[in-house]
DNA sequence: GTCTATACGAAGATAGAC
DNA sequence: GTCTATCTTCGTATAGAC
């Protein structure tokens, strides 16, 4: 197994789909041309197609990155001894948004309504999330407050349903939040 | 001011924006052509480029149409002797999403990340709809709370958004539920 | 693997008859 | 106002050299 060319391939990879995500904030999914994230990224379109087969494939693994790595963000923090409450859980949870993931992310829900494979990642990726948090909820019950571990998840179900909410609602306004660059105009 | 025939104009529009909802419900705002809209419709390209000027300012329209009906279903829940509360409210607004413009609405979302004036069209009917959200909490806080009118704004403030948040989650969720096409394959 | 140059198709928009 | 036919542009994807 080549693994250090595969190192090499995936770095490649993230470059791409990294200066993907940079333009698709700013112009949106289907605004943005190969040419536009070949002058993002420095790379010219032979290789872009040489990593990804269509703009649908990388679409779908910038989605599958960047909806990753906001679920990294939550990842620590039911382990702690003290973990964090439930607004305070949702403070931090707001306070880690980009406003270029955020508006990305966005755009992907709505790629998802047609798309069944982003559908997928999408659906997947909310649940994992709204897992972390319940488990997160749980811990801070069962810790902090004291709760009987036992019963403590269930209480915790519904809360984590309503911080989702919450949270995703907090996303969507981030991403309808005029760029800096509007506000400045 | 001829009144008829600018009624007439409007059934038309109505007509065309009502063909293409039903179009990017099932392909999205970039997948569905002109040509799509014209079959949906049974209109032709001319006559849709005679009410509109371009394909953006066609689903700009779309939009608005379809987020004031949308708002209007709010309407008169705020008026009756009984209001509904939180649970009950929240209830309604879930069982009156209709799928395919919970799709389309989606889409509107991610649209308006990138499109200013899609953006203001999103960003002021959250805002009404949030509006008549709250009043319509504060006249349950009133009238079978029976709590205080000076102060049941306040109280109602922060009960609508937790609302709206809870409802724009379930407007995800029926957007992201497969078609029943796609179920019963 | 990466580049440049290019083929090919699709879709937005227009022209002009009726 | 509505149609059909068409123009033109643009963007994905590929071919082939290095």
């Amino acid at each position: 197994m080549p693994r250090l060319t595969d190192a090499r391939k995936e770095l490649r990879r993230a470059q791409i789909t990294e200066a993907a995500v940079r333009c698709f904030g700013r112009n949106g999914l289907e605004r943005t041309s190969i040419a536009d994230i070949t002058a993002e990224s420095g790379l010219s379109t032979g290789s872009i197609y040489a990593h990804f087969g269509t703009k649908a494939e990388l679409i779908q693994a910038a989605a599958r990155a960047t909806l990753a790595q906001r679920a990294e963000v939550l990842g620590g923090y039911a382990d702690g001894d003290s973990p964090p409450g439930p607004d305070e859980l949702l403070a931090r949870m707001a306070a880690a948004i980009d406003p270029v993931q955020a508006r990305f992310g966005v755009q992907i829900w709505g790629e998802a309504t047609t798309d069944p494979v982003i559908g997928g990642v999408v659906v997947d990726m909310i649940d994992r999330l709204r897992v972390m948090v319940r488990d997160c909820v749980t811990a801070w019950l069962v810790k902090v407050e004291g709760r009987d571990p036992a019963v403590a998840g269930e209480h915790a179900e519904p809360i984590a349903r309503q911080l989702m909410a919450l949270y995703l609602a907090e996303l969507l306004q981030a991403a309808l939040r005029p760029t800096s660059e509007e506000t400045t105009r």
